[in-house]
DNA sequence: GCTGCGGTTGAAATCCGTTTCATAAGCAAC
DNA sequence: GTTGCTTATGAAACGGATTTCAACCGCAGC
């Protein structure tokens, strides 16, 4: 079936596709005899106007690309809700691409999106959070960033000089310990997260750091990093419950991690919080429906798409914007954690 | 910064466009000298082709348009992994659109994917599954499907003409309610899902059909579907607690609902299994992660996604295929579910 | 009757690739 | 030397919209 074009509709009207031009996107007066003819032909034959011959000519798509590690992981599609809400407001639609950990395919899926000529880039990489990402990567995705309106989101590449929407990880994770430690805890353990990756860094950094402040020791061998999934906190907590000596709370490196160490201990027999206290990070819906409900620094996930895409569009908009945008996470006390009884 | 174009390249290497072209895409033999000639000269510029350029001439876009009810339900993310997995191989990637329950962007995403000229579209819909959807609204959709070639992804359009991927959900039920029967149970109840949606009738419609067959008495008062949330699960769980009579076993709707309904159950000290039976539908990666694991039946959702993509490539490629492709689910025995001990 | 102006309209250029058709060059065969 | 064939290349058309520029119409004002 032939598709329908300006011109079809321009010959049937015996008029110039200028006109049918102009009354598509009302950019001048046309009159109103005229207008209603075009219209009541357009209507007859469905016509739809094909967006990759308007967006050749007015270099804008109306897409916006997003770029993320694993939308299995709840967090990510709460992140694309609040982008998508706030696109709608200016028209906006997306495209996604996953990229399920293979890093190579972050480098693919941004050259996809060059040539698809997406308007801008919201990225929530992987690789480039690596600790020892390759300067050559890092310097890729910049070179990108140059081309494209770029926002990061989460992402740790300091002096890029790409603009980046972040929670700040470091003060959500001092909110975490620090409740514990008012809830009288002094044994803290920490679970969970990729090590060499930044966030995990970051983490460990300000939990490191709380505690000192606080006058407690850090015990090293209660730190157990692995990764970000449900299995890797409950084999880590499996291997901090079986110390002679553990800790009375752990703070875990997100919810995924947490609820994978509360289930690690239930099979053990020991009691959340009655025995020990969890606090996760990120706050995924799942978190107030799990058993106990969880407490967690919440990330504002939805927030977080909604700042993205609007700084994205202020960058659009060449605005004269800040470099970082800093989220303030928050601490939801549900029911993994309790005031300790000695 | 101006983007580089065919013409720059052509120029500079002293060819024509066309010659370009033909290296670009490797359609025709070129001299190596020439060849690599014009290669430098891309590498030295990074040139991108302008995708839609190309698009606009080809008809092919080389995108899959994803319509969905709802990226926040565990389930889709799992659906759009499988089919960006199965995209994968023909170089397709994906357009993403969240519908959020607001069942008029369904025909606004339509259109602009018509608009955008996608290869495809996977339509998981929320509004034509209302089993009182409006005919006109329907026709609608099939008009589009007549466009562009469409598949339907769990949807009940049946004689709509639109090929469609499902699973199979009566046999699934059955699955989950026989299996309750077989540890015992003979009081059974059914919680959640909007009734006026079909899946919630289908789902159902074979519960009560395996009862009868069981030769065991259908309780309407058992029977309370509301909505496909958590929330929605733990308020009817709480109802039914409430009864004097009560069953001693519940079929979900989803697994969103059992895990309510497990919530509500701990918070009532009413013990799943010991007191109470539940079973799930969906098989959400958290089903093995909460505490009791998830008794549930399993819709492969990540493989629902790449046959939806495999059938949706044969049906762009114009070849002969069957109208309907049905997946078997699987019931998935874990810890919410036990023989029963008078 | 002529000038000027605002509202409508059309012709043609443009965006950036791909593809067709024709031409040119190089070489073997007669 | 001419014919015939293969391989390499270019000119120009094409896809489907938007936009610029100029022209045209009708009418008010002088």
């Amino acid at each position: 079936m032939k598709q329908i074009t300006v011109y079809d509709i321009a010959k049937e009207a015996k008029v110039s596709v200028a006109t049918v031009s102009r009354v598509l996107n009302d950019t001048a007066p046309v009159r109103a005899s005229t207008r209603e003819k075009i219209e009541a032909i357009m209507q007859k034959y469905q016509f739809q106007p094909n967006a990759n011959a308007r967006s050749l000519l007015k270099k804008e798509t109306g897409i916006i690309g997003i770029i993320l590690p694993d939308i299995t992981n709840p967090f990510f599609p709460e992140v694309f809700s609040g982008a998508e809400q706030e696109g709608r407001e200016s028209g906006h639609t997306f495209f996604l691409c996953n990229t399920t950990g293979l890093h190579d395919k972050e480098s693919e899926f941004l050259t996809i999106m060059q040539e698809k000529r997406v308007d801008g880039i919201l990225f929530m990489g992987g690789r480039i959070n690596l600790k020892d990402c390759h300067p050559a990567l890092i310097q890729e995705v910049v070179e990108h960033s140059q081309k494209i309106p770029m926002v990061l989101v989460n992402g740790n590449l300091k002096d890029s000089g790409i603009t980046r929407v972040v929670t700040d990880e470091y003060a959500g994770t001092v909110l975490g310990v620090k409740h514990l430690i008012e809830i009288g805890h002094t044994k803290i353990g920490f679970i969970g997260g990729e090590s060499h990756m930044s966030t995990t860094a970051v983490k460990l950094r300000a939990f490191k750091k709380t505690l000192k402040d606080a006058g407690l020791a850090v015990r090293e061998d209660w730190i157990l990093p692995d990764s970000f999934s449900v299995e890797s906190g409950r084999t880590q907590m499996e291997v901090l419950l079986n110390r002679k000596d553990r800790p009375t709370a752990v703070c875990c490196v997100n919810d995924f991690t947490a609820i994978g160490a509360i289930k690690a201990a239930v099979e053990q027999g020991v009691r959340v919080p009655e025995d020990i206290s969890i606090v996760g990070f990120d706050d995924i819906p799942l978190a107030h429906h799990v058993i106990p409900e969880l407490t967690t620094v919440s990330q504002q996930a939805n927030q977080l798409g909604r700042t993205a895409v609007k700084v994205l569009r202020e960058l659009m908009n060449k605005e004269k914007i800040k470099k970082i945008y800093s989220l303030e996470p928050e601490l939801i006390v549900r029911q993994s954690t309790r005031l300790i009884i000695e």
